[in-house]
DNA sequence: TTGGTTATTGACCGATTGGACAGTAAGTCA
DNA sequence: TGACTTACTGTCCAATCGGTCAATAACCAA
């Protein structure tokens, strides 16, 4: 962890309080005063420290896909055979504290900007490059090449799917059920013998 | 087909308007006067026919839903066996002019609003039963209740993702290559012999 | 202390937008 | 024709919001 000035601390304050109201009133409501009043500060200080709303978004993007993102590696790091890390990839993508409704509202709401803001079309193709290059991994040492790519697409976008099912009908999907439902999806000859 | 009043007709051409600016700009970019210019009339004809914004949304959302359920139902009125049933939603979910990027950019940007919109929640509430219903029709002769109901939910968000998948990423998946990553996660017991 | 950088505030502005409304044209029915 | 309803337009308004700016406070180095 290096060094982080005042500023850095002020910044991550701010991001942390834009993903809580980004998960409350959705891209288009969470204004910059109630960001400001999240982060108990005023408007002006938001623009101090972000260029501009669409960039403070980028960076609560990015910063909600490094804790992702390091959920997976925690467990990935654990991992020693193709079958480990592929249920490592799929438990860290439904980890009970970020699979939860406000979260995967957040997330909708900024893959509903995707296709008409760069930055967060960037963001994105990361992610999903990410899924595809964790999946492979696991996928590429026991099914051939073409047959690899297939699965790597039917994992991540099952994965996507049941999180937007959360996110439109919180309650309707639990952990649980999504873990299993893609573990089952891998097929019997990819999922280690519990 | 009834009887159209003028009205009805009126409403139609601004529905069909309002999803076209929608597929370009989104939700919150759809503006009233947008929506006006894109059916060459007056700004003040949109509230004439719709009482707000979100009625207007909300009817949008009804006519895509129902574009939809006609395709799969013209399909699923043609399959006679449970197998070509489930063959039916699927590839009824998937036919070229509405599985675009386009159409996928609508329909995410109407989702993003479900949480917060109740008038919307309800149409994604019929939408996701109906799709369970469809599923359930062609799975239960075929499975015990319980794998039937596990199954339906992971086709139902596997068809989901794949939907997200094109809105965020045009041109990563095509219609053909989602029905052929579906009808394999049906199961080789489940899909009828090509 | 002093001088300069950074942190923070609150006032202000221009632009946008949903919606209200008054008024006009056009059709309908007696 | 004339009364009444419906279609439609353009204007206007209040509210909201992103962003600028000037002013001030706090901090820090010399």
């Amino acid at each position: 962890m290096a060094l982080r000035s005042i500023s850095d601390i002020r910044r991550q304050e701010l991001r942390s309080a834009a993903f809580r109201v980004l998960q409350r009133e959705g891209v288009h409501g969470t204004t910059l005063e109630k960001v400001a009043a999240e982060a108990g500060a005023s408007k002006g200080i938001v623009l101090h420290y972000f260029r501009s709303k669409a960039e403070l978004f980028e960076q609560v993007m990015r910063e909600a896909n490094m804790v992702l993102r390091q959920r997976v590696n925690a467990r990935l790091a654990k991992a020693t055979t193709p079958q480990e890390r592929l249920v490592a990839v799929i438990e860290g993508n439904f980890e009970p504290d970020m699979f939860a409704p406000p979260v995967c509202h957040a997330w909708l709401s900024l893959c509903e900007q995707v296709p008409r803001d760069l930055a967060l079309a960037r963001v994105q193709r990361v992610i999903h490059a990410r899924m595809h290059s964790n999946l492979m991994s696991g996928l590429r040492p026991l099914l051939p090449d073409s047959e690899a790519k297939l699965k790597a697409l039917q994992i991540s976008a099952l994965i996507d799917g049941l999180w937007l099912r959360l996110g439109l009908s919180p309650g309707s999907v639990t952990p649980e059920q999504a873990i299993a439902v893609t573990l089952r999806t891998l097929g019997p000859e990819l999922s280690p013998r519990s």
